[in-house]
This record gives C-alpha cells, structure tokens and sequence, in this order.
DNA sequence: CCCTGCTTTGCAAACCTTTGCAGACAATTC
DNA sequence: GAATTGTCTGCAAAGGTTTGCAAAGCAGGG
C-alpha cells in the first residue's frame, strides 16, 4: 500500500533548483508565460509537466489576498435550495469562480461558521440563502465578507439580494382560490420567524381583507417545511366545523402533507378540498394529483446572485436589489368549491 | 452605502502594537492561554474583542499545512446524495472538521478541479461519491490527495471505501420478486458506464440465472436516474408481448417513472405489475403508492466515511474498506402476479 | 565606442500566521 | 549573596507564492 502514502507535494523552489533558474521564473512560465524567452518556457513547462509541480493555492491566496471561490449558504439539502445552487454554479463557470456549498441545518453557529471562513480569506464573498436569524448574524461581527442575499432580503444586513416578492406571489395564489369562488380558506405556514414565511403570510392576509374576507377564521397554522408536519396541520384543520374548502400552503412540501392527509379522510384534493403550494419544487410536477403551485425561478435566482457578488467584488456594485417575478401554475389540486 | 463597504480586516501585527506586545502573544493568547500570565491574557483577549480581530486563516493554513477543512465530492445534488452528506457533516463536527459540497454534474473536468484543490491544500481530505471516471482521474495526476471513496470503491483508485454491497442488493430485490411468483422480470438500469449500476446490473442477472430464468429476456435499459427516463423506458417495456409482470429499477427515480407510465396506460403497480426500486430515497416512502425498495444506509455511509478519512488523516488509517448492509423494504408496489 | 532601449531573468519583499529557542526577570533554595 | 528554577515574553524563521524593481545582456544607432 505505499502507493497509497501521498507524498508531499512538489514546491516551486525545487522545480527552480532543478532547472537552475529562479522561482520567478516558474511563477511567470506559468501566469506570464510571454515574458519568458521561448526556449525557457519550454524547459520550464516540461519540468512543471514531469515533477507534476501544482502550485500552492493556500499560499498563492495568501499572497494575492483571493481566492475565487464563493461560498454557498443554505439552511437545508433541499431540492429547492439545490435548483438555486445550480444556477450559481453556472454563473461561477461563467465568471471564472469555483462553488462550494456550505450546509447549516438553520443554526445560526454553523451560519456564522461560513461567513468567518470567508471573512477570513478563504473565500472571496458568500451568497447567503435566508438567515435565520440575521440580528444574531450581525451582533459580534465587525467586518462583513461580500456577501449578496438570495431569495429574500435579510433584514438589516447591508447587502444586496437577488429575490422574488414573496408578498405578491402570495396574493396571487390567495387570489387564485378566490376567483375559484372559495370563502372558507385557511393558511398553513412556514417557521414562524422565518422572514419569507411571514410574508407570505402577509400576502395571504392581504388578499383576503382586500376581498372582504375574515384571515383569521381559522387559525394561524406555523410549521417546518416538511411533508409531515404540512400533513398534521392539514389534520387539525379537518378537525373545525366548518371546515375551509380551500388552503394555502407556505410551500409545496406543505401543501403535498395536506393532500396526504385529505386523501386519508376519503376526500379528494381539488374536487373537495383545493390546495395550493409554493415554489413549484420537482416535486410539484411529479405528485399524484400534481401540485398548483407559485413558480419560483429558482435556477435564475442563484445565477444573478452570484453575477451580481462577482460584480461586487469587482468594485463595480450597483447596490441595488433584483426582484424576479413568481408565477401561477395551474395544475390539478384546485378547483371550484362544491355546492 | 458606507457601511457596504467592506473594511480590510484587522491583522495579529495591529492588535499586538496597540497593546504592545508582540504578535506572538496574540497568538499564544487565542491558542495557548495558559502559557501567558493572567493579566496580560486579559489585556489581549479584551483587545482581540474590541477590534474584532480574526486570524487570517490562509496565513494559519499555510503555516499548519492544514485547513481541517474537507470536500465532499459528489455528481448530483440529488435527495441521494444529501442525505449522505449530512453523515458526512455529522462525523465532522465531532472531529472538529467543516465539509464542503463540491458538485461535479458528472463532468470529470471538475471533479479534477476539486481534487485539485485539495491536492493544492485548500481542503485536507476528500470524501468522492462515485467517480464518472477512475481512469480519467488518476490518468494525469502525480500527487493524490488523502481520498476515501463513498458508496462504491472506486476502481484502480487507491482509496479506501465505505460502500455497500449493491450486487447483494440487486440479487435480495430480485429474489424478492422471484418469490412472489414472477417470471417475466425485466430490468431497468442506471447510466451504463457507471460502477454502481453495473454491480447491481450483476446482481439482477445472477439471481435470475440462478432461478433458471433469462435475464436477457428483455432488452437491457441503461437510463439516466431520472423520473423522466425511466418513465420513458417503461413505456419501451410495456410494448413486448408479452410484457413482464415485474420490473426491478436501478434506483427509485427510475422505479417511480416506471409507475408513472404503468398508470399512464391504467394499469396499477403492485396488483397489475411489480416494480422494486433501490436506494429507498425520501420520494420512496412519500410516493403514492409507497415505493417498495432496497435501502441504502446512505446517512450512516457518510458518517463513516468521514471517520474513516479522519483516521487517515490522523495516521491510524486501516485501509480496509467498510461494507454497510442493505435490507429489503416491502411497501405496496410489489405483490404475487396476476394468474 | 558610448548611449539608449529592449528583452529576459533574478532578488527580495510581502502576504499573516505559528512556534522553537532563548532571553529577561522574579522567586526560591542553599 | 549566588545559584537554580520557573514563568512569561520576544525574536526570527518558516510556510510557498507573486511581483515591483533592478540588473544583466545584447542590439542598434549615433
């Protein structure tokens, strides 16, 4: 197993001796290779090809105070957050950067524990997905790494945020089962500190009032992004008399758990109960009934997040905020109430 | 927009003239505290707060030769994958390490370029999840990072693994079928190149041989893991007569496409066909009907993973690889075929 | 033959830590 | 009072690059 031992890397200074030319010169062959004279070029660059000669990225950060790597904050290895990755991603390739994604379960220590490697230096900027809690975020922080916020604004956070009105997108989705001719509609939400659950919500009440309706008739219904958790709430709601012949659900895995507990009191969703989501996750699409649902474009949000973080570090910042528009996707899980 | 701007951050050589002091004591002060007397640890401490100081970690990574800081390589930001990861991140924060996701959409070129980055010391370790292509990998690559390959050995690499035994797997999902009655059984496989799909590939054909069955029966179906193609390859299956009774499918995205085009031309999976899927994924137990599969410990898989990279990083590596052990899941798309 | 300017290379500083070694000083012991 | 021990702190080197500046070598023009 000695093929297994990994042998110290290869230093710039050995190439150097071995060649009996300066490290410059290797530094240059490799950055600058037309202010070598051709035959040096050449010799340099078989040496670097035969001693497999990979230059220290540690060190080579150090000295030129960059990294070109953007760290990815997400609360949770969920497939939404995942579309969002996947636009960044393809933004970083376009821009010459490297993604890496940092995982942190909605716990501010961990959330902390990106931003001061990045802080740090071992990465140029941060592309935050939500905060839990952005005050704690800030409290015994002096210096901010470049960071832009996707999906939503974090309150107090001087950064600039890629995002979609949540707001609105509710509305429209309250709107929807209105128009359907729904009166009876309660709302399941995200966490209750959540900042886009709440406005979400707000949306939701908006809607309502705006149409003459009580928001509070049934209530206020606050849990995790979770099938499970959407399946329960659904259960409770069951339980009032009247029940509502319509729910809005803070996102799609919500709105999947309600269907799952509608189905298992024998009605149908869509033809008894009208159910509604948010984000239009894969899992939207796929679902038996598949899923109405607010589009959320999330691929497109990741990508101009991080074109925008490499704008800022190239000092060419315009410092304002992108909001990209939801969208009502229609699919078989609602319908007009029955008479 | 002041306050946007980002303050070049506070280095050890600043706090230590404020105070005084040399850096050295900064230092020792934030590692070693016992060795400085109480007073002076005080002084320092308070100042490290006042000013906000954080040691550059480049600098420390290039003096350490060390980041304690791991990659997690994987090809799909999949549910999979994820679930594997947060093994990974569990084992790691109880040895005192931080992972980072590195996604490679099956591209060789960046999963080189992760390597490479650890190679380049910005990482101490790798934990690769399923390689597109070993020889590819080692092909050009003269010094190897410490690796430890998750879910399957990586052929020709000289890495450990933590992996577990799909061919066992394929033959356990394939008997299961056998035993309910079936004799037609096809088979729907992953991405033809990849080691996993071929294991598990071997695994179908062993068992139906062993039965006296043709594993040839139907034409071999190499897909991509996708709920779209397996679909599509189902609807191909559905038009041999006679058609097989039983399916078994590379993973459960496959499995559930499959469903999709069986109920699609009104037939019901688990009373009018069979289908087994592998992996037993999160959409496995939610789906309607619930997805009867083989489970794949993949949380556990990254937790030792991690371990067993760990111990390698810290000398006392074994070099053995870890063999985890699937079970069979029955849920409610399998059952006895029609007479 | 000298001066100028160009090309090519090397020197050395800088990036920011950590840590072995040694020095300074105080306290203890004989 | 001298020697010894121990505690605390500073010096300086090391880690591997990159790059501004300068020097060397050479050609060409006067």
């Amino acid at each position: 197993m000695s093929s297994r031992k990994c042998t110290r890397s290869v230093t710039i200074k050995e190439v150097a001796s071995q060649l009996g030319v300066s490290a410059s010169t290797i530094s240059r062959a490799l950055a600058r290779p037309e202010l070598l004279s051709a035959e040096t070029r050449e010799r340099v660059l078989e040496a670097v090809d035969r001693l497999g000669y990979q230059p220290n990225l540690v060190a080579r950060d150090l000295r030129l105070q960059e990294t070109r790597l953007i760290y990815v904050v997400i609360p949770t290895l969920s497939p939404f957050f995942l579309e969002v990755f996947r636009g960044v991603e393809r933004g970083a390739r376009e821009t010459g950067y490297a993604a890496l994604v940092g995982h942190t379960g909605r716990n501010v220590q961990r959330e902390q524990l990106f931003l001061d490697q990045v802080a740090s230096h071992r990465g140029d900027g941060v592309i935050l997905v939500t905060s839990s809690d952005p005050a704690a975020l800030l409290a015994r922080r002096k210096r901010m790494p470049p960071v832009v916020a996707a999906l939503e604004e974090i309150e107090g956070l001087p950064a600039p945020a890629v995002r979609v009105d949540h707001r609105k997108g509710a509305i429209d989705a309250t709107n929807h089962l209105l128009a359907l001719g729904h009166k009876r509609v309660a709302y399941i939400g995200g966490p209750e500190k959540q900042v886009i659950a709440g406005h979400r919500r707000e949306g939701f009440r908006l809607a309502m009032t705006q149409a003459g309706l009580d928001p509070d008739a049934y209530p206020y219904l606050a849990v995790d992004y979770s099938v499970e958790l959407g399946e329960q709430a659904m259960e409770t709601l069951l339980t009032f008399h009247p029940s509502p012949t319509a729910v809005f659900a803070g996102n799609d895995e919500i709105a999947i758990g309600a269907i799952r507990a509608i189905k298992r009191v024998g009605l149908q969703a869509g033809r008894d109960i009208s159910v509604i989501g948010f984000d239009d996750q894969r899992l939207a699409s796929l679902y038996e009934p598949p899923l109405t649902t607010i589009r959320v474009p999330t691929e497109e949000l990741g990508y101009r997040a991080i074109l925008m973080l490499v704008d800022q570090l190239q000092g060419k910042a315009s410092g304002e905020d992108i909001v990209l528009p939801t969208s009502l996707v229609i699919r078989a899980t609602t319908g007009a109430p029955k008479a």
